[in-house]
DNA sequence: TTGTACGCGTTATCAA
DNA sequence: TTGATAACGCGTACAA
């Protein structure tokens, strides 16, 4: 059997309010030896106060739940590391949900969580179904949305977003700065909102820099291996000098696809890639790509829900600008 | 405020009991009508138990900890997809805990833990300081541990064990019978318990192949990828026809050494690494390597865990075998 | 400065 | 077949 409160108080020749004071800190007018007493107590008895008792009383549970597709993808480890330090600094838990993309699923945790009483959830929903925000999800705490943005005209959420269309920008920029006029892109799908926005960013590059943008450049991929090797095959023959693939894993198999034709990174052709996953700086040459700083991402999301959980004043959003990490797969021409 | 089991019974027009009773199936002495009414109320109220509550007179919370030193390491990031998985699957949610091997923080979140209630915990210890399992671990709830392995003698540790014995053997032997004889091996540090592991099943393996090990064919490095460009780059120097790096990284490494110094893989050198981390496959030529069952091994974990927690039979170990990734990096001399 | 007693929302025992 | 009530372990008015 645990030792409780009242073993203490007993022990200590006191009462449980005394006790339940000292351990909250609300010990202001306890005198001096007892309160040595009580923790002299407490230390030998090995005391820890039943925090399911003490949530009941007092409504929190120090505990947030973290909703995410797969632990397992990268991009979301680096969220969920980041959502754990932050929450932990702060004095929180966090319970792991792997939704799988699965509405079902997504369902079950979010119910399972209010069971528990978790304090609020940071949550990448599965599509931009409103229902998560309105009759289905009964969760009255707090949360917040990462990953994914929704527009926040009338609605009221609050979020953690990325900007897309300066990542986007960025990458093109950087190439036309390097006397690239023939710029392939590989993109993601035609639905995949990401995509749409990095490639409203290249426009926007191509726009300043009065470059056409050419439809033709343009392969739309699904952001694995396979499409980058297509996508760079067609774009040589298009006879481009540099390739912006919307993620590494498409780079590195424009990688493949450009040292299958014969021809050479960067001499030949530029490729510039989109996360910086880890292998990116060990490929040869090591890759030139646009970071998402997912870790900072995660603490801001757990930061912000526990500022809205204690009622603190928080923006509605928070934005984080991508980065450019400057290697050796883009040359000057 | 949250409608509550008075609420429902209220409404249904009978008491708690019965409430409580249908709402954890034990209702079999419960009219028909009854259960039709009360089931009726809860969905129309959108009533859900207070798991605080309930967890406070069950003495049980359906959550387990773990603790991993980082889950944006791919390594512990797969073994939480296993885990959360197959806790999930048996109706318990798991709470992430990051160590940073860090001692302090271990302590602390096992004390967060012990006062959230969790039921159990699965934890990758931070060394093999017997501490955590006697006087500092005053945890008394069921623990299993993974990624380090105990000697089981007189101690009574549930664990998830992988044979790097094993594996060290299957590697070799794999480059054996491809005729290899010449063979380096790019290691992790000497200190390193799952290094010499496998280092010993290479000497097996050279043993029962009538092999003199060679201790200058033996290179020992940190597991990161420039040791394995230094340890290829020195192995070259010896002039092995294989090189066997004990983890994909180094392997990477490696490929680049045997590059700069003009050869090809696996014509001139033939490489195989240990993980199979995602990348493997998408080198050029596509690495050979050992691949250790991470998600099953978490998943194995959480339902030891359980199995313990509800005081069902479980063997005090389980077993994980390796197995090798066949590709294109390793070619018969 | 310290203590009594009630409430938090359940489950479980036992009586009706 | 159903219901009254005592736990569970803690926080906190309010009283002393």
């Amino acid at each position: 059997m645990p030792v409780t409160i009242y073993d203490v108080a007993e022990l200590a020749h006191v009462s449980v309010t005394t006790i339940s004071k000292v351990l909250n800190h609300k010990d202001f007018d306890i005198s001096y030896e007892t309160r040595q007493r009580v923790l002299k107590i407490i230390k030998e008895t090995n005391f820890t106060p039943n925090g399911l008792a003490r949530s009941l009383v007092t409504k929190k549970t120090n505990v947030i739940g973290l909703l995410i597709p797969d632990i397992s993808n990268q991009y979301f480890a680096d969220i969920a590391r980041g959502a754990e330090d932050g929450a932990n600094s702060l004095g929180y838990n966090v319970i792991l949900c792997n939704t799988d993309e699965n509405h079902q699923k997504e369902l079950e945790y979010l119910n399972l969580l209010k069971e528990k009483g978790t304090d609020g959830i940071i949550i990448a929903p599965i599509s931009l179904s409103e229902k998560i925000f309105t009759s289905e999800f009964s969760y009255e705490k707090p949360f917040v949305v990462i990953d994914r943005v929704y527009e926040n005209k009338c609605k009221n959420i609050y979020q953690i977003c990325f900007d897309n269309v300066q990542g986007g920008y960025l990458a093109t920029q950087y190439l036309i700065d390097r006397g690239h006029r023939q710029i392939g892109i590989i993109a993601g799908s035609r639905k995949n909102r990401t995509s749409m926005d990095r490639l409203e960013g290249c426009k926007k590059a191509f726009e300043q820099a009065k470059i056409v943008f050419d439809e033709s450049l343009l392969y739309e991929g699904n952001y694995k291996y396979e499409s980058g090797c297509g996508g760079a095959e067609y774009l040589i023959g298009k006879g481009v000098t540099a390739i912006f693939a919307m993620n590494d894993l498409m780079a590195i198999g424009a990688y493949k696809a450009v040292f299958a034709a014969g021809l050479k990174i960067p001499e030949d052709i530029s490729v510039i890639g989109y996360d910086n996953v880890m292998i990116s700086e060990l490929l040869d040459p090591p890759l030139t790509t646009i970071m998402q700083p997912k870790i900072e991402m995660g603490k801001a999301a757990a930061k912000m829900l526990i500022r809205k959980i204690r009622k603190e004043y928080t923006d509605i959003e928070a934005f984080f600008e991508p980065q450019i990490i400057e290697r050796q797969s883009v040359r000057s021409v």
